[in-house]
DNA sequence: ACTATGACAGACG
DNA sequence: TCGTCTGCCATAG
C-alpha cells in the first residue's frame, strides 16, 4: 500500500469545500489513478476527512453511507433529489475546478521539497 | 507473474 | 432511465 498515494487522496478530500462535492473520477484523474482506487482508499482511510463530499458520478453512494452522507449535505445546504436507489446531486461536477486550485497548491506542498529529478 | 476484485466512469443497447 | 460491458490503477490471493 503507498501511503504517499493514500496521503494524495485523503488530502484532495479535505480540499473539497463545504457545500461543495466531487466524484471519486473526478478525484483519480487529477491523482493520475483509477477512479476505484479513490473509492478504496476512502473505505479504509475515510475516517477522518468528509467523505460524504465524494460520491460516485451519479452523485450517490452506498445505502449505509448514503444515509449520513445525506445528513451533512443537509447541513452544508447540498440539495439532494431522491431518486430510486440514490439521489443525484446539482451539478455537482462543476464545483471541482472551484477546489482544484487549492488541490494543486496542497499537494506541490507535500512533494519532496529536495527530490527534484 | 497472473487473475480477480473494488465506496468507479464512460460508452452502448 | 436502467442494465451490461469495458477501461482504469492498485491490492489481495
Amino acid at each position: 500500500m503507498d501511503e504517499s498515494l493514500v496521503e494524495r487522496v485523503l488530502v484532495a478530500v479535505e480540499l473539497i469545500p463545504a457545500g461543495r462535492v466531487a466524484s471519486y473520477g473526478d478525484i483519480a484523474g487529477l491523482l493520475g489513478i483509477g477512479p476505484r482506487q479513490v473509492g478504496a482508499i476512502m473505505r479504509h482511510h475515510g475516517a477522518g476527512v468528509p467523505w460524504w463530499r465524494v460520491t460516485s458520478h451519479a452523485g450517490d453512494l452506498p445505502a449505509p453511507l448514503l444515509r449520513r452522507a445525506a445528513d451533512r449535505w443537509a447541513e452544508e445546504g447540498i440539495t439532494v433529489k431522491p431518486n430510486g436507489l440514490g439521489c443525484r446531486i446539482n451539478q455537482y461536477r462543476l464545483d471541482l475546478v472551484a477546489w482544484a486550485d487549492a488541490w494543486d497548491r496542497a499537494i506541490a506542498a507535500q512533494e519532496k521539497p529536495g527530490n527534484p529529478s
